[in-house]
RNA sequence: GGCGCGAUGGCAGAGUGGUUAUGCAGCGGCCUGCAAAGCCGUGGACGUCGGUUCGAUUCCGGCUCGCGCCUCCA
């Protein structure tokens, strides 16, 4: 029985899907005018695992991630640029692509780019404007009410006056009350041409918040299961989707809100404005993919998450052990559910998608299989990992990747090693074992040979 | 200032009202020509002050410290 944290009620819940056996998700993706981050990484492949977990449970899932490309900084790099939107955001698109593929992001079933739904996001601004909630300010934008919506700060846990208390002096425009926020944003004479959509209020272009709650009740009905985000968009942003929302539908939205932790570096946040943030591609340089994935997934999803180098090295170190305890196992993998270590796999992800402890449940199937050399304990491990987005390649893949030096070569200097090795002349056996150890080569005699891995 | 989250062994990171997390690193042993890998064993922990309890790292409260949101942000 599957238990998730949310966010709504800040408490654990037992999840029961609005229609039995389906389960609808929406998860907020990116603003493409840069290349993606780790905490954009940690988004893709947290709501990547719910997702394979959801269907490894049963639940046929439909999953939806948004492209936002539209916004003030996509205007602004491209014309720093000096190139069209459509150009910038097509680039970035396809980068971000590469990102998650490497990190083993399954494909999303639909990944809806908001230019091609600006006309969904009139018809909702209209049915808010019919309902009470959207009024034209003083300098031609459409805003939304705030006080209008009794609900408004309920995800947040923020009250109105919390909120307005807490306010920096901000100079809103024509705004009926500082914390309403623009639907409709009002086209200005600078800007290009392709941002620029007729409508009722006149030529502009949405606002942020509204293209969430128009793309996810076009994709997944007005009325769905999960909604997950980095934390930093519980305020304002997902607290604005409930109220655009709910206050066009006049129905509830999403029953299990996720929200999860952010990625550190000297326990600050990782983000844009403050600069410290490490791209995914200039991390997979570094690292390989599936040992960031391992790193990612190695934490609880609602904890932060520190980068740094020692740790990609000990999540390194930590994914050759469970892929040299898979070595010489050609297996395919196979779970058996009712296997001490599948169940108790089973029950951490179902403990709110504790990976942690189903990652340790792994660890504890490697020493089992490296004690008993069991082929079904080995299917069992790349099964469970396969569920987690790991373990799927060929061991000595893993543990060879990278090498510095070419396989003939390396095999040509075991072989002179083997030879010192029978005329026992262990100092040549040593020196040449030695040498490749300086390179980066790691040899291990077996009864069967010796085999080689990558430090 | 308001609201929220957290504080676990050298590092990372789960969890639990009384009994082993797990990984990396360390130490001892087995194996090995010696190593590596693996196996066996092992030391070391729950911020602080109170309260509840037969018993709290685990529940409650104060404090301290850290982080986040309150402005675009995954």
């Amino acid at each position: 029985m599957l238990k998730i944290y949310n966010s709504l009620t800040r408490s654990l819940e037992v999840f029961t899907p609005i229609e039995p056996g389906r389960v609808r998700m929406y998860v907020c993706g990116m603003t493409v005018y840069d290349y993606c981050h780790l905490g954009h990484g940690r988004v893709m492949v947290v709501f990547d695992m719910v997702k394979r977990w959801l269907e490894a449970s049963g639940y046929r899932v439909t999953y939806v991630r948004n492209i936002t490309d539209i916004d003030d900084k996509i205007i602004k790099r491209a014309q720093e640029n000096g190139e069209s939107i459509k150009k910038l955001t097509d680039r970035f698109i396809a980068a971000m692509h590469e990102d998650a593929a490497a990190l083993g992001v399954l494909p999303p079933d639909h990944e809806p780019r908001a230019t091609a739904y600006v006309d969904k996001m009139q018809e909702l601004i209209a049915r808010l404007e019919k309902n009470g909630y959207a009024y034209v300010a003083a300098n031609h934008d459409v805003c939304y009410a705030v006080r209008k919506f009794p609900r408004y700060g309920r995800l947040s846990g923020k009250s109105l006056e919390d909120l307005r208390a807490g306010s920096r002096v901000e100079i809103a425009e024509g705004k009926q009350d500082p914390l309403d926020f623009v639907l409709w944003k009002h086209a200005k004479a600078e800007e290009p041409d392709e941002v620029k959509w007729d409508s009722p209020w006149g030529p502009g272009r949405p606002g942020w918040h509204i293209e969430c709650s128009a793309m996810s009740q076009a994709l997944l009905g007005e009325h769905f299961d999960i909604h997950g985000g980095g934390q930093d968009l519980q305020f304002p942003h997902h607290e604005n989707e409930i109220a655009q929302s709910e206050g066009a539908s006049n129905k509830p939205f999403v029953n299990y809100w996720m929200h999860n932790g952010f990625v550190r570096v000297d326990d600050e946040k990782m983000s844009k404005s403050l600069g410290n943030f490490f791209t995914i591609r200039d991390v997979l340089k570094r690292y390989d993919a599936e040992v960031v994935r391992f790193f990612i997934l190695r934490a609880h999803y609602r904890s932060p998450l520190n980068y740094s180098d020692a740790h990609l090295e000990d999540a390194k170190a930590a994914l050759a052990r469970l892929y040299t305890a898979l070595k010489g196992f050609e297996a395919t993998p196979a779970i058996d559910w009712d296997e001490a270590h599948a169940r108790r796999f089973k029950e951490a992800m179902d403990d709110d998608f504790n990976t942690p402890e189903a990652i340790a449940v792994l660890f504890d199937l490697a020493n089992a299989l490296n004690r008993s050399k069991d082929p079904q304990l080995a299917a069992e491990l790349q099964g469970l990992g396969g569920i987690l987005g790991l373990l799927q390649r060929d061991s000595r893949q893993f543990l060879q990747a990278g090498a510095s030096l070419s396989e003939a070569d390396i095999m040509a200097r075991i072989a002179a090693r083997t030879q010192a090795k029978k005329a026992k002349n262990w100092a040549e056996a040593d020196r040449i074992r030695e040498e490749l150890k300086a390179a980066g080569i790691v040899l291990e005699d077996t009864p069967t040979g010796t085999t080689w891995r990558r430090a």
